[in-house]
DNA sequence: TACCTTTACCGAAACGTTTCGGATCGTGCC
DNA sequence: GGCACGATCCGAAACGTTTCGGTAAAGGTA
């Protein structure tokens, strides 16, 4: 294996010198600069990452901790991130390791041996809870992290994020407009920020409109179809006022909903309307439901770029307005579309 | 942060004495030893990975490449995986590296910078190709790796497998037991050597039974419904002996095929058997077809432990029949149930 | 007493890089 | 000629650990 020593002797230079040239400082020639790039390649010079993070301190690491193997249904959303990323970061000349924290550990605990340890440089962090005790954590210990999302206080740190106030809102007013009095929301898990502000956005159509809020209407909990459908029926079992119009977390409780009230014999949009948020997922998509609803819709994939970038430019020392963004998301309104007379369903992979 | 240079002062010990204290070697003696122990605890000491990785010259890091962004097909088998050795080796101490490759470069240039830089001590390779480059190339470097599953050769390194040559026998012979002459398989990708091992299973059953071996009856393809669905009314379309027996690469392409078999107006068992293997992947079960079928079964998930276990004993030196297992399938004859009357479809997620 | 072995310890070198502080040399300016 | 200055370069220290070789004291043996 060649060292900067090997490559000094080679080319009679001093080690500071093929060092300073490597890394494109100035003090020193453009010739010499070529010459040494060009020893460096012939002589397939590689850095010892290890000896570069000693004197340095950084591990040039970037690392995402998930609290558990993931749950065979949040397979997509996990596939999505930890490719997403893996792939930008490499393309950044950036490692990211994945680290599945141990269910015996917590989850801060893992963050502090990584920490303590010197082995990551910077963190991505998933899914921020209303009070994130990981970003509190970070926060305090001055350790380099982007979130995806935001917590409910004003951000002081690298995120990137979308408007979830707006989708909720967005989502709300649509159905008020068309008339709806009666509008409930099937929210996501409660602890995650993200559906907090949903609900928020929701209130506020509400009470733009003048219309009652009533907490019954409000409900949370996984994002699969299987929640949708139970909380579905339940909403319609309720006594009192039934809704007429619901608003889904996302495209699989939309498709709960659709089973549970295909199975209660009531159309949409006849008896019901349906408006959702739509990450873009390839599980369930517009296709996937029997009538097309009205959405806010905004990939999921095209986090993974951003949050790279902005944890990149953190360690590299950006100042805080460069790596904070909210992205746009985009509503599509069809409720003007009548439902398609052929079966649109899509194979679950690609064709060969 | 506490050095080995802060605990022997505050100790009285020189540095050697200190980490030889910690690292356990035999020439410090046990009051020094708990002595040292306690400090460091109490001083809260955290070794610096990057000093250490620097003497020793290895990374503590495992790592896999793979070579480009998942497909959304992919993404059960690619949570499993990633999930699955993550988990196992925080587990062992051990940080995992997950690599995406650029699809610019080379995946075999990705291993050599990979190793050059000495970032990573040993990898994880998956879905091994009959003659595999990444093989060859990371044998020939003398670095350490585990392979999940085995190149067609002779295996002189570590792996973990399971006997897909007799899966595909044992397959095919309960078809032959059955009285079936004209026996079809859907295989799955062709370069894939566990699809190469199966093909031969198939093959030796049929060659015992004397029964003639058609190539246009073996099909090889991606591993999902869509290609099972196509390949089925491919081989129905075809001029000549049409198949009754249908061997299935995995539960996707057995549901694909079910689906075309429907189509077509043709019944199973009435018209057409059908036997799969069943990796236990949770989007496809027996429970999704509408009919039981008979399976070997082996659940892919089982994998990652060993392999894991497998890669850090080579790493600390195990010898090579220490670290090569073929693991255990079941074989789960299914040939005498009746079809259920209701419909056992599972929900998605786990229920709330 | 003289010698050897064992036990417990230590100093210093080494890993390969970055960087601090200084050295050298030619050039232009007064 | 003397001086300052920019452009290049270099030696040596530093990062924090492991480990090689050696040493001193204690104990055993002849």
């Amino acid at each position: 294996m060649t060292t900067l020593k090997d490559l000094s002797r080679h080319l009679g230079l001093s080690v500071t010198q093929v060092s300073r040239a490597l890394n494109d400082h100035s003090d020193v020639s453009p010739q010499t600069k070529e010459r040494v790039q060009l020893a460096a390649k012939e002589l397939n010079y590689q850095p010892n990452i290890m000896a570069r993070r000693l004197v340095t301190g950084r591990s040039g690491i970037v690392g995402l901790v998930y609290p558990s193997i993931p749950e065979p249904s949040d397979s997509w959303y996990f596939t999505q991130f930890v490719g997403g990323l893996s792939a930008h970061f490499s393309r950044l000349g950036r490692q990211f390791m994945l680290h599945i924290a141990d269910q015996e550990r917590d989850e801060i605990g893992t963050y502090d041996r990584l920490i303590r340890s010197r082995s990551i440089d910077g963190f991505i962090v998933v899914i921020p809870e209303v009070a994130d005790a990981r970003v509190n954590f970070l926060r305090d210990n001055n350790v380099p992290f982007v979130l995806h999302g935001q917590t409910m206080d004003v951000p002081d740190y690298p995120f990137f994020d979308i408007d979830n106030v707006a989708v909720g809102y967005e989502l709300t007013r649509h159905l008020v407009q068309q008339g709806h009095k009666d509008i409930a929301i099937l929210n996501g898990p409660e602890k995650a920020s993200y559906v907090q502000r949903r609900f928020v956005g929701y209130r506020r159509a509400l009470a733009e409109a003048g219309l009652r809020h009533r907490p019954e209407f409000e409900t949370s909990g996984e994002m699969t179809s299987s929640v949708g459908l139970l909380e579905t029926i339940r909403l319609f079992q309720m006594e009192g006022r039934r809704p007429t119009g619901l608003v889904a977390g996302n495209m699989r409780i939309a498709k709960g909903i659709f089973e549970a009230l295909a199975a209660m014999g009531l159309s949409v949009p006849g008896d019901v309307t349906v408006v959702a948020h739509d990450d873009m997922l390839p599980d369930v998509g517009i296709g996937n439901l029997p009538v097309p609803i009205t959405t806010t819709e905004s990939a999921l994939h095209e986090s993974w770029g951003p949050l790279a970038r902005f944890l990149d430019a953190t360690l590299e020392g950006a100042p805080l307005d460069q790596v904070q963004e909210i992205g746009k998301h985009r509503f599509k309104d069809r409720s003007t579309l009548k439902p398609l007379s052929i079966d649109t369903k899509m194979p679950e992979g690609r064709p060969a």
